[in-house]
DNA sequence: AACTATTTATAAGA
DNA sequence: TTCTTATAAATAGTT
């Protein structure tokens, strides 16, 4: 990866030894941060040089990961109290793991993504909800817009009938300007 | 460092995101076994696959990396173990039910539920995925129609160039006709 | 610290 | 999963 190959073994010379290290570091945190972003892994890295300074990436709170860890090895028998314990919450969290899983896919086939394996039936009941709530939202949005007007409407009723200045009625006509603008807006979607 | 670059986010994709993770936990798992043998550097790495999975690299014993880690970052000794791993799935537990909320709560709003509290804002970016996933599953529908017309019309033309008996076209007729009302239900809505 | 020639890792496709 | 291959990335040796 580099002008030439190297052997696999302890670099000899100290200058280059410290210059490899320092790349190679480098690349290390940087491919582990990758990892826990491409592929939502949980991943730990401890790194002390050999002059003893220290680096670390931790995608997940450190203690929380080494926690994991000792979880996943320092748990050889099966029959005692806490390993059962520790099975029960394993099993309720492989539910919610699977839990997330499905309802994730749903959102996911929602905004038409990762629909490619599913036949007429449920794309026909996809569209249907999806149809529903368009328009449940439409009609949200139109509920919303109307509020303001009448809000607006109400204060211009308050502001004629009073003695306020002329520039006060300039600025609600301008309110009102904005509101037709984001009228026009969000309902021409 | 591929067929082509990829953008530094969660890979979408549930196939290629696990095939990527298997490939970059073993890159990053020689890697760190490279940089411990060239630079005599201490490395320890534990991974944890979004499925639960465990794997580990530590060029000394894991517990001295992890002690000599918290000298650096300064916590006070240890700790008792089972404590420490109930805290680890309690904390699990609890990231995995707000994830669920959140994500079942994205769910209602794309059938049209719980937007009360919405903002216009919000409304109208819902509205813009509702439609994008509409119109996703509507073309993906036309192409499976599509596909079933040329299926049938292949058969169609293989059975009239052969000598099979008349009730096999009609067959075929009422294959067309069921998929005509299939066409004209789906493509209604 | 930069610069490249090379090696290595890996994304995409089979 | 595994293999292949084109390309992107990392990095060894050099300036």
């Amino acid at each position: 990866m580099g002008r030439g190959k190297v052997e696999l073994k302890r670099i000899e010379n100290s200058a280059s030894r410290q210059v490899t290290f320092s790349k190679r570091r480098n690349g290390l945190l940087k491919k582990a941060f990758e990892l826990s972003i491409l592929c939502e892994a949980e991943v730990s890295l401890i790194i002390f040089s050999p002059s003893g300074k220290f680096y670390q990436f931790s995608s997940h709170d450190m203690e929380r990961s080494v926690a994991r860890y000792r979880s996943e090895v320092g748990l050889p028998g099966t029959n005692d109290q806490r390993s059962r314990s520790l099975e029960f919450w394993r099993s309720e969290i492989e539910e919610l793991r699977r839990t997330i899983n499905k309802t994730e896919a749903q959102l996911r086939h929602f905004i038409g993504e990762d629909i490619a394996p599913l036949g007429l039936k449920e794309l026909k009941q996809l569209e249907r909800q999806l149809k529903t709530g368009v328009e449940r939202i439409r009609s949200k949005k139109k509920r919303v817009i109307s509020e303001h007007i009448k809000l607006l409407k109400s204060e211009v009723r308050r502001s004629s009938s009073s003695y306020a200045p002329s520039y006060v009625s300039s600025t609600i006509r301008a309110h009102i300007n904005r509101l037709f603008l984001d009228l026009h807006d969000h309902l021409r979607i």
